[in-house]
DNA sequence: GCTGGGAGAGGCTTA
DNA sequence: TAAGCCTTTCCCAGC
């Protein structure tokens, strides 16, 4: 059971004039080129475009768009002697991304008017973490105290600069999955480079759920410190229900 | 225009014992707990259901989709006195994923077998770039050798091993666009790593078609190296067009 | 608004 | 399976 081209044309040309999704599901070759460059022979294939200009084809496995091109994306479609071409075509700065999708068969077409004006609500999210934790830096240490002007908050991560009980910098650096070798260098650099800055002795701290065993050996060895972070996402918020210091004993490393 | 919640159960059922991927578009609620949780009021989307249990709802714009699964999710489907509800259940270690999309309408459900055993062939990649470096390191410097043994055990976490017409160890690290800090601080590590195993002088050269100014800075200041890398992408082939040593004269910082 | 640049989240791959 | 690492990324800050 094959479509028409023209007809499979006509059904995408109409559905982006009036604003809705349409799915054609057919044997194509794939071709992208723009930051990156990619060629796909010949296979069954999803191709979804929506009334916004997203263009995602999708192959029988795996969760990610095989190719993709995100909204705003222009489509053109053009028939030629193999059959139907469908493009998106997206200009950035300094670059032209063009995907083309080559039908040779063509087993389904139609575009569907969705209505949907909802928005996803997210609860529990793991980033309520660096608020619970900012709110309390005793969480960590008694006598940890922020340095306000110095606490860089953005977003998906936090590093707070504080200083503990004793006047000296401390570097925190939250990290809301397992730690690894990234993690440990990168708080490295920081203290560096804040005691360099700052002139003074400075701590770095790291605390994460888990870390991974050669990341925590290289972070003993360069003198950071470890927390370890219990939580729970018990929705509609998150909880911290412990946190420790995770100290390898130098004796653990001869037996 | 309605699919009975039956009928539309029978396809998704059969679709998935058959291994097709399967595609329901209508109004429903999704709910998902796991990690986090998230709930979707009532709208039109479009799932997508593939063989290997990935499961995606779309909605009518933006190129995510708005809840996912993963490959390997267990699909279940349910009738109820609203509908059919679609779940798609996935146990993690310690906790359990669900996704449930309640639909009230269905206005389109179809499986469709789809063959395809084409894989994405990916050009300029990082992979292939380190091919056509590895077949001639004199690109980089006359009389560098890769070191067999190492490069092929390796391959992957450090990118190249040779030897330079001194004798000296050198490592090479590949980088596909615009190195930054943390290019260099992988490339210090591995450095450390190797010079400490071998005990022998170890140079660091990172190769990248461009690097931000403070890593190149750290760079300098750790003693290594950095290579400019020009290539292009000529299908079906990356070929490399220059590749010349780059370093800041000591003059330039003070200018 | 555009652009440079640091950092993150998730998938892929290798040990 | 665990851990590193790569990406058609993303987002902020500064111009």
């Amino acid at each position: 059971m094959t479509i028409n081209p023209q007809q499979a044309k006509n059904i995408v040309d109409s559905s982006l004039n009036a604003g809705k999704l349409c799915i054609l599901v057919g044997n194509c070759k794939v071709q992208y080129e723009g930051r990156a460059a990619s060629k796909l022979s010949e296979g069954d294939r999803v191709l979804m475009i929506k009334s916004d200009g997203t263009f995602l084809v999708h192959q029988s496995k795996q969760a990610k768009a095989v190719n993709y091109q995100g909204p705003g994306a222009k489509i053109l479609t053009e028939i030629n002697d193999e059959g139907l071409v469908v493009s998106a075509v997206r200009k950035l700065p300094n670059l032209i991304e063009k995907i083309d999708v080559r039908f040779r068969d063509i087993y389904f077409a139609e575009a569907f008017g969705l209505k949907d004006d909802a928005n996803l609500k997210l609860f529990g999210s793991e980033r309520q973490l660096s608020d619970l934790l900012m709110q309390d830096l005793s969480l960590i240490e008694p006598g940890l105290v922020p340095l306000q002007q110095e606490s860089v908050q953005a977003r998906g991560y936090m590093d707070i600069i504080a200083q503990d009980s004793k006047g000296r910098i401390v570097v925190v650096e939250l990290k809301r999955r397992i730690a690894g070798l990234d993690a440990v260098t990168q708080l490295k650099r920081y203290v560096e480079e804040l005691s360099k800055r700052k002139g003074k002795i400075t701590r770095g701290i790291l605390v994460a759920p888990e870390i991974t065993e050669r990341a925590l050996l290289m972070l003993q060895n360069w003198g950071l410190e470890y927390f370890k972070l219990d939580y729970e996402i018990d929705n509609p918020s998150a909880r911290i229900i412990g946190l420790e210091k995770k100290q390898k004993e130098l004796k653990e490393y001869f037996k």
